[in-house]
DNA sequence: CCCTTTTTTGAGCAATCACTCAAAATGTGC
DNA sequence: GCACATTTTGAGTGATTGCTCAAAAAAGGG
């Protein structure tokens, strides 16, 4: 029978991402890592290979956690489209929960390794997930005639497909503003105008 | 009478731009930088001090020449709103054009190194200058009338300062999505659309 | 309590990091 | 051509990087 480890590896996972959304990748040492798990070099490479794999597996992590919470907040919400509302403004909340970063670790790990890394690429591919679970939720929001067809033939650039890679620019962009210097009060009134914009795609047909 | 240094001091700083903007800060060492400018590290030192002041001119450097391309854009564009959404559009060509990198160093740099860092704050406070330049266009729109007034009072949500914010948040939504591996075609899209919901703020109020 | 299996340890590896400095090279004024 | 002032060189600094591996420690099962 395997004896049992003194660490757990979800825990050291999250211990880990805390650890690189805060200082990024390259910025992260092993030194830290190994502070942070309280574990030796040793442990550190039995349990996840390289400090490369370690950070695709902290990557992993982070991505299905922000899926998770996404679903939650669209599912809290009988309307589609007030539900991706609802998701920008908790987004104007991140200042005041203590994260370690309030940026996007998708986002700063495409921008820091740049496209062709590997875990650029797993990050870009979380992205897409993300990006594609929009989109359902603005068809969703379409069939339930939540959306305003200006003209009478569907306008191409309300597609759902286009609405979700808006909608992500403007996650991308708060989240982003928000790693600024800024006051929680600004980030809250940001959130709720992007939000209120979101919303005027339905209030505009009248 | 002081001997003529052999590299161009501009110069240099632009291919040091070139090579921070495509690998980051910390992905960037000093044999890159001696490759990229040709100089050997004492030269490299005498020239500019230390690779973090380095990055601090090439910040700057940055700075002022988005900040003069942002005002040309303006410029071109007897309409306020207009010329902000000619500037959205011209991002969206990015991807033709042989940039060393899509997204905007100054992001970049305030992601990757964190607020408390120097040189992100240097990247910080060019970032609000790029702001303030939006307010100050949102501002010139509102007194040409460009801007609904949905309702007779004044709306808090369209004033130039918040108006500038909102857009700011595109501006880096929409660089950030531009490093992702998305096609041309798909970015030039997405940079219209985002440019036409911009010029609805005009549209609206008939 | 001992044996086996698995995990943990931590000193130490080669490579690379940002950086220094005395010496060589290179212009300028005379 | 010479003397002076300045720039450039590049081998080499100590520190740190990600990582290895033989040995020690720690849990079952008997």
């Amino acid at each position: 029978m395997p004896r049992q480890t003194r660490h757990d590896r979800q825990q050291s996972l999250d211990q880990a991402l805390a650890l690189f959304w805060r200082k990024g990748y390259h910025a992260t040492s092993l030194k830290d890592i190994e502070g942070a798990l309280d574990m030796r070099p040793g442990s550190i490479y039995a349990s996840f290979g390289s400090k490369e794999r370690l950070f695709g597996e902290v990557l992993t992590r982070y991505g299905r956690q922000g899926l998770v919470e996404l679903e939650r907040t669209l599912a809290a919400n009988p309307s589609p489209l007030g539900g991706l509302a609802d998701y920008l403004r908790a987004l104007g909340g991140l200042s005041d929960t203590p994260r370690p970063c309030h940026a996007c670790l998708l986002v700063k790990t495409l921008l820091e390794l740049g496209a062709e890394d590997t875990n650029a690429r797993q990050a870009q591919a979380l992205l897409d997930g993300m990006q594609a679970r929009f989109t359902k939720a603005f068809e969703a929001a379409r069939d339930a005639g939540e959306l305003a067809d200006d003209m009478e033939g569907d306008v191409p650039s309300q597609k759902p497909a286009r609405l979700a890679r808006r909608y992500q620019t403007m996650v991308m962009g708060l989240r982003a503003h928000a790693e600024q210097a800024i006051s929680a009060t600004e980030l809250h009134e940001l959130a709720d105008d992007l939000a209120n914009d979101l919303l005027a795609l339905s209030a505009r047909r009248h």
